[in-house]
DNA sequence: TGCCAGGTCTGAG
DNA sequence: CTCAGACATGGC
């Protein structure tokens, strides 16, 4: 068992806020899972962050972004009302540094679906092609590397329940065997050339790489615009206006800043978890007042 | 039963 | 370039 600060971490939020998708609950208060290829599990007890597994302090500080990235995201970012009731909301919701090619992935199966049924297509994929690992949370598997993905048949890929996104998997696998895409190169590549390489594979929009770039690729402007943030901007922002999802981001990231990937996931989470919901407490401190209503 | 789910692809105007 | 429909599947 391993231990260090938990800086405010929440895991419930962090963890089960739809950027992962295969952090699952156990009864005993732990999150199983995997940091990269390494079987992991996690939990916070009063202000202490507990991790058990074959993965070092440092491995796990970088997939929390326990570097002060969140610091300088609330510093840096403009924080207005709405960002602001979500700060308050979940003081202790975090980005994580995931891997890039599960991401990528995971994000084409998300697609016009929903988040327990992209855990479960993930998991799936893991148990067709991924090494088995065996841990306390019972015997699951390692997400798979492109070549064992791109092994798979399209009839493999739909036992999974993924449908018609069983070409899309297969083609970007493919894709990234051949040399088309390297996702482990995305994160040192520019926001706009990495954005560019990750449109050029099957399955890819505009929604799905922001996904890719800003939960896996350190690229913390991002800012996906999905059904979800459509109606957050259409609610708090610009009541009674239309505007397509390319204009919705482009407004956002100028309104938000650097930073407006990490605003994009607070005003997310905010939007989908329903008023009365059970909130963690953290020893954060509260932020300070809103400061102005943007104009439409 | 019919609609919706963290969209993308395709073909028409 | 912009905009409808189709698209597998499962839950409610």
């Amino acid at each position: 068992m391993n231990r260090r600060g938990a800086a405010g971490l929440d895991l419930e939020a962090t963890l089960h806020s739809g950027q992962a998708f295969r952090w699952v609950r156990q009864p005993s208060g732990w999150h199983d899972g995997f940091v990269g290829p390494e079987r992991v599990r996690l939990r916070v007890r009063g202000d202490v962050l507990e991790w058990g597994g074959d993965v070092g302090r440092a491995t796990v500080e970088r997939y929390l972004r326990l570097d002060g990235s969140h610091e300088t995201f609330l510093r840096e970012v403009v924080r207005d009302a709405p960002l602001e009731a979500a700060l308050g909301r979940f003081p202790g919701l975090r980005l994580l540094a995931q891997d890039p090619w599960e991401l990528l992935v995971s994000y084409i199966l998300s697609a016009n679906s929903n988040v327990a049924k992209i855990s479960r297509t993930i998991e799936g994929i893991a148990r067709l092609a991924g090494e088995p690992s065996d841990g306390a949370g019972g015997l699951r598997h390692r997400f798979p590397g492109a070549d064992a993905v791109a092994e798979l048949t399209e009839t493999d890929l739909r036992s999974t329940g993924m449908g018609y996104r069983a070409p899309y998997v297969r083609a970007t696998a493919r894709r990234v065997v051949e040399g088309g895409l390297d996702p482990a190169r995305l994160p040192g590549m520019n926001y706009e050339d990495a954005r560019e390489a990750l449109l050029e594979c099957a399955g890819v929009g505009p929604k799905v790489a922001d996904c890719v770039l800003l939960y896996g690729c350190g690229h913390v402007g991002a800012f996906p615009v999905d059904v979800w943030m459509e109606r957050v901007l259409r609610e708090r922002y610009f009541p009674r206006k239309r505007m397509n999802h390319a204009a919705w981001g482009a407004w956002a990231r100028g309104h938000f800043g650097p930073w407006a990937g990490y605003a994009q996931h607070f005003l997310f989470h905010d939007r989908r978890t329903p008023a009365g919901a059970p909130v963690t407490r953290t020893a954060v401190a509260r932020p300070r007042a809103a400061q102005r209503r943007p104009r439409a």
